[in-house]
DNA sequence: ATCCTATCTGCGATTTATTGTCAATTGGTT
DNA sequence: AACCAATTGACAATAAATCGCAGATAGGAT
């Protein structure tokens, strides 16, 4: 997605376009792949000298809430965030050198619904990573205790 | 699973059996849902005076590295256990009231296999959490934001 | 252009989950 | 009964994430 369709977004929803809201956005927009918090203040310290953590933890939480960026819990992994874009996806992490990447899969083509018992759940949502080794790493024995089936 | 078969179990993989690894699956076997470290060392601290929860984290750690237990990373709730039982399932994720249910589900029959541009990934394995509310809670708008599409 | 105020930010301190170190203890094998 | 590697407890140490608050500022109103 554009840079200019992201702020214009942003603002929309009535959020004042600060220059280091400008700054988070424009990392998110780079990175190719989700981002830690740190990792985006990383980024735009350099550039914006005397941005706080704070400042990136709050608003990568807010606009989590506001559905303009997704938060991604892979395993004990750090939460990442990437922007929200239109199609529903999921995401492969490689237990050897930590990236993740977006895979165009969804195993749900309708809703989910769920029922135990008799007893019905008011789903709202699902979230499903698949852990493995991406094309550039070996397996290795330390890293395959994280492994999840 | 019976509490005697696990203690078996965990003495065959060359563990010693301590009072303290004694109570903490003895914790996990009464549990009728996953549970965190800080759970268990709640429950354990008051039969054995002096338990640091320090061994309750090694222990689950460990136990899950060994394939006895299985640790659930959902959204950012903390850490939580499970003993790992024969049947290969996900969990649902009560938004509200932070508790986790079983639910047997899998949308995968075989193996996971996972293809971007053409570049294979080694999958090892995934992870599935539903998010929703549970039959004893109701939505509310501060709980919603955790909401995971 | 200036003003005004609700929103935002930076700072410093804090919380909370989790891990590391290491000497002392102990299970269970001999 | 003795031995020894596995295990534990105490304490310190991280690291991620959050909080409270005073000062700064975006951007609509004037």
């Amino acid at each position: 997605m554009e840079e200019r369709a992201v702020l214009d977004m942003v603002r929309q929803r009535g959020y004042r376009l600060t220059p280091q809201r400008r700054a988070i956005l424009s990392a998110l927009c780079r990175s190719q792949s989700p981002v830690s918090a740190g990792e985006v203040y990383d980024q735009i310290k350099h550039l914006l000298a005397g941005t706080s953590v704070d400042t990136v933890y709050r608003n990568l939480n807010q606009m989590a809430e506001a559905g303009i960026v997704v938060a991604i819990h892979a395993g004990r992994e750090v939460v990442r965030f990437e922007l929200q874009v239109g199609d529903h996806h999921h995401h492969f992490v490689c237990l050897a050198c930590h990236r993740i990447f977006c895979i165009p899969l969804c195993p749900f083509e309708a809703p989910v619904s769920v029922a135990v018992d008799g007893h019905a759940f008011k789903v709202t949502g699902h979230s499903l990573e698949v852990y493995g080794y991406c094309s550039q790493c070996e397996p290795s024995e330390e890293a395959t205790s994280d492994v999840r089936v």
